[in-house]
DNA sequence: TCGCCATAGGCGATTCGTTG
DNA sequence: CAACGAATCGCCTATGGCGA
């Protein structure tokens, strides 16, 4: 990203609860239309159906159309900045959320990759990333699920909560095209496309006792270099990343086989059992017969 | 942007002891 | 015997500084 050019802002909200639905409808405007000037206490999300409408957050001037989609902040004014000379249309949708937060595009890509790690610290860390402003390409699924949300808002429901879950639903929707969409953009790009690459091969490799050496001679990056290129992308160091990769497989490993810790461990490529068990106690806060004790009846029958 | 060097701290192997 | 922890120690990695 060039320096000075607008920044890809995310909203990211924690999904353990489903957001609060306030309300929704599918807006069509008059001829000559613009949006009025208002500073509310809830997020809107509008998703652009027909037309163009000019709407402007704080200083930022955003173009709704087919495809588009923005969420409006709390607590900021927003207006139309310019008169919409057709008629536009828009499905829009007021909803309350705790504990959210604005992220950059940095922050986004990061968590991209190392969705595990970060799960793992946090306990139970699962969210919704959907960009302030973006535009989706695949709407279908988008506009299904917002009919839907519409019909369950204005039928007799017997609860309101199905509104609030299909509004998460949408936004899981909007975060999985985003990731979609931005993994495609990275692929794309010459340096990424081979970093995305090396990520692979370490995947692939992950049970061959690869070190930070061996990534390096395969992809012509000097170690040196290759450490920090690293660590400034995903956030973590590369031997982080490896080990995460090493205990996330063997968990699945611990649950899905009858393999003794020595097997599952020299299969992840350690000569040596005892520092598996010490690096497991150590990410996961128990040991892997703890773990495999603790999880393993809930398992069995997942094929 | 990339590579080299120095170095602190973490990694990984080894040994030994404990438990069930 | 299998599983795990503690202690130890050499080596590797991460990182700041420097320079091409």
């Amino acid at each position: 990203m060039k320096r000075g050019e607008n920044q890809m802002k995310f909203l990211k909200i924690p999904i353990d609860k489903p957001l609060t639905h306030v309300s929704s409808g599918h807006f069509v405007s008059p001829i000559n239309w613009s949006h009025s000037k208002r500073n509310i206490d809830s997020f809107v999300l509008i998703v652009g159906l027909q037309g163009t409408a000019y709407i402007q957050q704080d200083k930022e001037k955003y173009e709704v159309k087919p495809g588009n989609v923005l969420i409006l902040l709390p607590y900021t004014t927003h207006f139309g900045y310019e008169i919409s000379k057709e008629s536009v249309s828009y499905y829009w949708c007021h909803f309350y959320c705790k504990n959210s937060s604005i992220v950059d595009e940095s922050t986004f890509t990061k968590e991209l990759f190392v969705p595990k790690i970060e799960a793992s610290i946090h306990n139970d860390c699962n969210y919704v990333m959907v960009p302030i402003y973006s535009s989706y390409t695949n709407t279908d699924r988008i506009n299904i699920l917002f009919n839907q949300l519409l019909h369950v808002a204005y039928s007799d429901y017997y609860t309101s909560y199905g509104a609030s879950y299909l509004l998460t639903l949408i936004m899981m929707e909007l975060t999985q095209q985003t990731i979609s969409d931005h993994i495609q953009k990275l692929k794309d790009d010459e340096t990424n496309g081979k970093f995305i690459k090396m990520l692979e091969w370490i995947r692939i490799n992950i049970e061959n006792n690869i070190s930070v050496c061996d990534i390096a001679r395969e992809f012509n990056y000097n170690p040196d270099y290759l450490s920090r290129m690293f660590k400034q992308k995903i956030g973590i160091s590369l031997i982080k990343y490896i080990n995460s990769l090493k205990i996330t497989k063997a968990k699945k490993m611990l649950l899905c086989s009858d393999n003794s810790i020595k097997e599952i461990a020299y299969k992840l490529g350690f000569t040596d059992e005892k520092y598996f068990m010490k690096l497991f106690k150590k990410m996961e806060n128990i040991t892997p017969t703890q773990y495999r004790n603790a999880f393993f009846y809930t398992h069995m029958n997942n094929h």
